[in-house]
This record gives C-alpha cells, sequence and structure tokens, in this order.
DNA sequence: GTAGCGGTGCTTTTT
DNA sequence: GCACCGCTAC
C-alpha cells in the first residue's frame, strides 16, 4: 500500500493497532481519509473484513467508506460490516428476535407510520376537557425523551407547558403505543436502539458481537447520543479496539440526543486512549476557513481550534444581499450557467440551506433552465403519498399485521371510511382462513364488496405462495391503478415516481429486504432527469455533514432561518445553529457564496414578504470583513444580474476589487 | 358513514 | 404546499 499521501498523524492513526483511539480534528482535516486507509492498511495486514465493523451516520457513507478502501488495497473491504447503528442494531434484532419474543416476520415502523399508530391510540383518548398535542408533537415527545434520556415532564414544562395538565392521558397512549407494537410485531426507529441495548446484555449476544468484531470504527462520532455510545461500550472485546472519529465543531444532531461528551470524556471511559489530532486542513482554500475560523470564535464554550490550509486564495467568500428570494434564485442560475461554460461540472457545485424549502423557487428556476439536480434532505421518496400506498400492500404481505398499511390500503377503496376501516382493523391482527370467510359475509350486502374481496384474495394469495418482488410488483401495481388514478388528480406526474420505485424494487430478491432497505436508509429523492450523471446538488446542511464541492452556495441565511427562530431564547439550540453554519461554510473546496434575501414571502402561497434581518452570526465587522459584500442588481439592457456594491448597511467595497469578480463573465482566479 | 368542499394555520434538522 | 378540521349533501 501506499501511504505517502497522508501526513505524520494521520500515518499514526492509520497504523494504530490495538486499544481504544481517539481521532479528534478540524473539518477537512482528512478523518473520514484516515478510515479509509485504516480499513485498508487492517486488511492488508491479513486482518479478516468480517472482523471489523464500521459505523458511520449513513449507509452511503459507510458504503463509501468501504468502497475505496477496497481499490486503496484490496476487494475484500467490501465485505467488512458496515452501516449505520440503525442498520447495525437491525441486524441485531434479526439474528436475536427470538430473546425478546419477537417473530422473525416483524417490521420497522417510519416516522409517519409510528404517528399514525400513536394518533390511533390517540382518537381512544381526546375528550373535550383536555388539549392533547397532535400525532407528530406526541412522536416528538416520545422520541426525544428516549434520546435524551430526559424525563417528559420536564421536557414539558420546558416546551409545552399547555400540555403539563395532559401528562397522565400522555403517558398512558406511549404505554399504549408500546403495547400496539409488540402486538404487531413492529419496531420503530427508536426500538431498534433501545431493543439491541437490551440484547447486549445477554450473555449469548454479548459473546456473538465480540467474537465477531475485534475492531470497531465509528466516524462522526460527535453526532452519537447516550444510548449509541452505550451499544458501543458493549461492543468492545476486551481489548477495546475502538476508534472514534470526529469534531466537537460539528456537532449539528443534538436534536436526536447527540452530545460531545462522549468525545470529550472519551479517555476517561477508554483507559489508556491514544488521541491523535489531525490540524491541517486539505479541503479549502484560506479565506474560506478564516471566514469559518472567525464564525465558530461565537461559540460559547471554547472548542474552537483554528483551521489552516496550505491552499492560498485572494478571493474572498461572497456575501450576497438580493431583492428576494426569486433574485437568489435567478442569480444562483445564472451563476451556475456561468461556470459549466468554464468546463465545471455540475457535480463539483452544491447548494446549501438551513430548511429542505429553502429552495422552492431556486427548484423552480433550476427546471426553467433545464438544469439537472438532486435534492437531498427534507421530505423522502417514499414519503409521497403515492409511494406510500404501493409500499403499505408489500408491508401487509410481509407482516400481515401490520393494521397501518392495511388501514392505508383499505381506505383506498370507495365506499370505505373510517369506521369501516377500524372495524376491519379489530379482526385483522389474528386473520385465517376461516375468520376472512366470515369477516367478508359481513360486508356481503355493501357496494365495495366486490373491492375488499379481491383485495382480501390477493393477499391471502400473495401471503401463501411468495412471487418474486418484480412480479409482486407488477400485481400490486395493476391492483393500485385504478385506486391511483381516482385519488390524484396528478397522477401522471406521479406515475414517474412509480416507475422508479420499479426500478428500485428490481434490485432485490427478497421483499424483506427492499420494504427495510429503504426504511433503514430513505432515498432522499431522485433526480430530476436520472439520465445525467451529472448532477447539481440541493441538500440541507445536516445532510451535506462529511461532503465537500468545489463551488458552494449558502442560500437564505437571515435571521429566523439560520439561526432557526425555534432556537430563539435557548442558547443550547442557537450554539447548534452556529455549529451549523461552520459546517455549511467548510464544505466549500474553492469558491463560497452566501445569500441574503432582503424579503421572505411568509408562505409559498401567500403574496405579502417580510423584510429579514441579517443572520446574528453574520453581524460583526470583523466577519464581515472577510467576505465580500455585494447586492444583486437587474441589468435593465442585457436582462441579466448583477453584483453591485450600492449597499446601505455595510462599508462598501473599493471599486475595482468589485468589477473584477462581479461580472458574471469573469472567472475568480486562485493561486493554488 | 362517506365524500368533498372550503377555511385555517403552520413549515427544522434525521435514522 | 399541505395537513387538519368542520360542515354539508348524498
Ligand atoms: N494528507 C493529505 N494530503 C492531501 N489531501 C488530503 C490529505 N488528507 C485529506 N486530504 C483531502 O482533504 C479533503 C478532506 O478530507 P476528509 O473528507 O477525509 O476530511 P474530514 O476530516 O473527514 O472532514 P469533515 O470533518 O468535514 O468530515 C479530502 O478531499 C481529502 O482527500
Amino acid at each position: 500500500m501506499d501511504f505517502s499521501t497522508l501526513n505524520t498523524n494521520q500515518l499514526k492513526a492509520v497504523m494504530f493497532n490495538n486499544g481504544p483511539a481517539l481521532i479528534i480534528a478540524g473539518a477537512g482535516s482528512g478523518k473520514t481519509k484516515t478510515l479509509v486507509y485504516r480499513v485498508a492498511r487492517l486488511i492488508d495486514d491479513g486482518i479478516s473484513p468480517n472482523s471489523i465493523l464500521l459505523l458511520s451516520f449513513t449507509r452511503k457513507a459507510a458504503n463509501e467508506i468501504l468502497t475505496r478502501a477496497s481499490k486503496l488495497s484490496n476487494p475484500k473491504c467490501q465485505y467488512v460490516s458496515g452501516g449505520t447503528f440503525h442498520s447495525f442494531c437491525h441486524s441485531l434484532i434479526k439474528r436475536f428476535h427470538h430473546l425478546i419474543n419477537y417473530s422473525n416476520s416483524f417490521s420497522i415502523f417510519d416516522r409517519s407510520e409510528s404517528e399514525d399508530l400513536i394518533n390511533l391510540i390517540r382518537k381512544d383518548y381526546v375528550s373535550s376537557t383536555i388539549d392533547l398535542p397532535n400525532k407528530s408533537t406526541l412522536s416528538n415527545l416520545l422520541s426525544h425523551c428516549f434520546n435524551t434520556e430526559s424525563s417528559l415532564e420536564s421536557y414539558l414544562i420546558d416546551n409545552y407547558p399547555q400540555f403539563v395538565n395532559a401528562i397522565e392521558l400522555i403517558t398512558t397512549i406511549f404505554n399504549q403505543y408500546k403495547i400496539r407494537k409488540m402486538e404487531l410485531s413492529v419496531f420503530d426507529y427508536d426500538d431498534l436502539l433501545s431493543f439491541s441495548k437490551l440484547l447486549l446484555t445477554h450473555k449469548e449476544v454479548q459473546d456473538f458481537v465480540q467474537n465477531s468484531y475485534r475492531y470497531v470504527m465509528i466516524d462522526e462520532y460527535q453526532d452519537t447520543n447516550n444510548i449509541q455510545a452505550d451499544i458501543v461500550s458493549n461492543l468492545l472485546t476486551k481489548e477495546q479496539n475502538i476508534m472514534a472519529v470526529g469534531d466537537d465543531c460539528q456537532s449539528i444532531y443534538s436534536f436526536r440526543g447527540a452530545n460531545i461528551s462522549h468525545i470529550l470524556n472519551f479517555s476517561e471511559q477508554f483507559k489508556n486512549t491514544t488521541i491523535i489530532k489531525l490540524e491541517q486542513n486539505y479541503r479549502s482554500v484560506q479565506p474560506i476557513l478564516d471566514l469559518s475560523n472567525e464564525v465558530i470564535k461565537f461559540h460559547s464554550s471554547a472548542i474552537s481550534k483554528s483551521l489552516y490550509s496550505d491552499f492560498k486564495s485572494t478571493q474572498k467568500p461572497f456575501y450576497i444581499e438580493s431583492k428576494n428570494e426569486w433574485d437568489q434564485a435567478k442569480f444562483i442560475v445564472q451563476k451556475i450557467q456561468d461556470l459549466l461554460i468554464q468546463g465545471t461540472s455540475l457535480s463539483d457545485i452544491a447548494v446549501l440551506m438551513r430548511s429542505s424549502w429553502h429552495s422552492n423557487d431556486l427548484e423552480i428556476e433550476l427546471k426553467k433552465s433545464d438544469i439537472p439536480f438532486i435534492k437531498v434532505g427534507g421530505s423522502k421518496f417514499i414519503e409521497a403519498s403515492h409511494i406510500k400506498d404501493i409500499m403499505a400492500y408489500f408491508k401487509i404481505i410481509s407482516n400481515s399485521k401490520d393494521i397501518i398499511s392495511w388501514s392505508r390500503v383499505l381506505m383506498l377503496i370507495e365506499g370505505v371510511g373510517p369506521k369501516t376501516v377500524s372495524e376491519l382493523l379489530n379482526i385483522i391482527p389474528n386473520l385465517n382462513n376461516q375468520s376472512i370467510n366470515q369477516l367478508l359475509n359481513k360486508y356481503k350486502s355493501k357496494k365495495f364488496f366486490s373491492e375488499l374481496n379481491k383485495l382480501f384474495t390477493f393477499f391471502n394469495n400473495s401471503i401463501k405462495s411468495p412471487a418474486s418482488v418484480t412480479e409482486l410488483f407488477e400485481k400490486v401495481f395493476d391492483l393500485n391503478l385504478p385506486y391511483f388514478e381516482k385519488k390524484y388528480d396528478d397522477y401522471l406526474k406521479r406515475s414517474l415516481d412509480l416507475n422508479n420505485l420499479k426500478t428500485i424494487a428490481s434490485r432485490y430478491t427478497l421483499l424483506e429486504d427492499f420494504i427495510t432497505e429503504l426504511t433503514l436508509d430513505p432515498i432522499d429523492s431522485l433526480s430530476t432527469n436520472p439520465n445525467d450523471n451529472s448532477v447539481l446538488t440541493l441538500t440541507t446542511i445536516h445532510s451535506a455533514k462529511g461532503l465537500e464541492w468545489n463551488t458552494v452556495f449558502i442560500i437564505s441565511i437571515i435571521d429566523g432561518y439560520l439561526p432557526s427562530s425555534k432556537s430563539f431564547d435557548n442558547n443550547e439550540k442557537e450554539q447548534e445553529e452556529l455549529r451549523l453554519l461552520y459546517v455549511a461554510i467548510t464544505r466549500a473546496k474553492l469558491n463560497l457564496f452566501i445569500f441574503k434575501p432582503q424579503q421572505t414571502k411568509s408562505f409559498s402561497s401567500s403574496t405579502n414578504s417580510m423584510t429579514t434581518q441579517h443572520s446574528r452570526f453574520l453581524m460583526e465587522d470583523k466577519t464581515l470583513n472577510l467576505m465580500e459584500t455585494s447586492f444583486i442588481e437587474e441589468d435593465y439592457q442585457t436582462g441579466l444580474l448583477e453584483l453591485n456594491s450600492s449597499f446601505e448597511t455595510y462599508p462598501k467595497l473599493n471599486f475595482d476589487q468589485l468589477s473584477n469578480s462581479t461580472k458574471p463573465s469573469t472567472s475568480i482566479k486562485y493561486n493554488l
């Protein structure tokens, strides 16, 4: 193997053998690269791939590390066990389900299914005297308390005082929910963690994992929560071969319990820890790092380390104000077209945002200009109503007790509403051949009988005689088609998605794998034009974690968006928003553009706009001086948008500097 | 009991 | 843009 592209400390980490190690380092310092090399090096030294466990924050990230390691040394790297905490926990439960009294045919509820089950239970407890939180708040409450290991009461008092008097009802609903999940053979995301934690208290399970995995590696350790950290510590053999990699400045998942104490107290938890620090950034040009260094100085706890790089540039990051989000969108499209003319590939460009919907206007402009893009973060492909419809059929076949999927499918039938569904759901979890006939007899006289009969016959046959996933897809598609066309006015547009789902389904031989993989690793959304191999990336900052692009546009940086208004009056949350900005800035290698529209629409439908304020993180002169500030204006002769220095709030820039960098066709020069 | 209409109210981040 | 609620007509 060739280690010449590693620096001294990276090499030290790559060559590290036994015992606990913590690699703590700033953005772009090569943490992920180090993991890639360590995997490759271990395999090269003859360690069996089965004895290495690599946990990362998405399956894609884990697979990418293994693919890169394979190319570096030995294709065997592909066989290293890699995945997310949740996917690892799923495999553990798959193997040891009997120890926790679950059958083998359990299923996993995603957030929306779990909300639906909670809602079903909630309906029994709505009263005229006490107000209950809605299903999504209930689900958030439950998950928050689980992941942060905090008490419901204190969380309610601080965040939802209006529901404090409903605490007993809420607790009852949660208990019912737990019972119902067991009856239905279902786990939600949090259950995967909690049952795994429980399983690891069994000697049998402990022996199994400890005999299986000698080396455990975890990427992005700053975003690990207490339960996950607990699971990790129970995986290790006596040698304690754990290598955790992380950056406390980039902790952005505290809303699901992640906390940096696991990094900070690592060497207390694991005696004889070797700490390796990586200092140099190999990603960004220095002016971008100057900005990120300045921004993170506002972090209240002293976690900042100063990033430096050998990549010089005279170009400061841009801070660009626009009239509104539409101008922001049009300018970005124009800028991208310029970059394309200069030979840039779309895959080297990304647009980052705090919340997924911030790119609504931009998406419209991109479509107008035929610029292909993928959207990462926000609502997922499988969350679309018409996709959930189809998946519900599959889920019933895979776990016939799944009443949430039953309910979804039954509601498709014309003439069947909540009352009929609820009647049917009482019987469905314990169906057998006899009771099916009894059940159907009851509805013989109804108009919808033939439809109901058709569905039950289909499910009965499909459960008995398994077909290939592709075959099954065809059948489900045909069965669902009349409902689909009736339910959605825009079914033509939506049928493209069904085709895509079919392609995805055809990659699987086992129905169960198809369903669980989509649940554990939800596909974000598909490219607007899947045939283009080079597409622009639109992503939430959260989903941009660990990634990098030559050119990065960060859009709609206004107070209330970043930091999100939900973080106001809460220092902890506000600090996390600051770290988000830090993560966003440090994704850029060469060009960074930060946008601030002066007006935003309050709602996408509404016509009234609101005047915006500068993000509180980008207010200080010291910060602003590290950027090139300007304003987007339209040239009435050419119709092109151009940057201008007519700023009122901010110091004007010197004119030479501006005219050089603002004309859309002028390329930016770097001294790399 | 169900379907469909219009009005209202609100949008973080993810496995 | 979308989910949720209440109302009304079948
Ligand atoms: N020693 C090195 N020499 C040259 N380039 C390097 C070196 N180490 C890392 N790089 C490059 O620096 C970039 C950032 O590396 P990497 O993604 O591994 O950083 P990271 O620490 O994981 O970043 P983040 O904290 O943002 O996830 C990559 O393009 C990588 O190839």
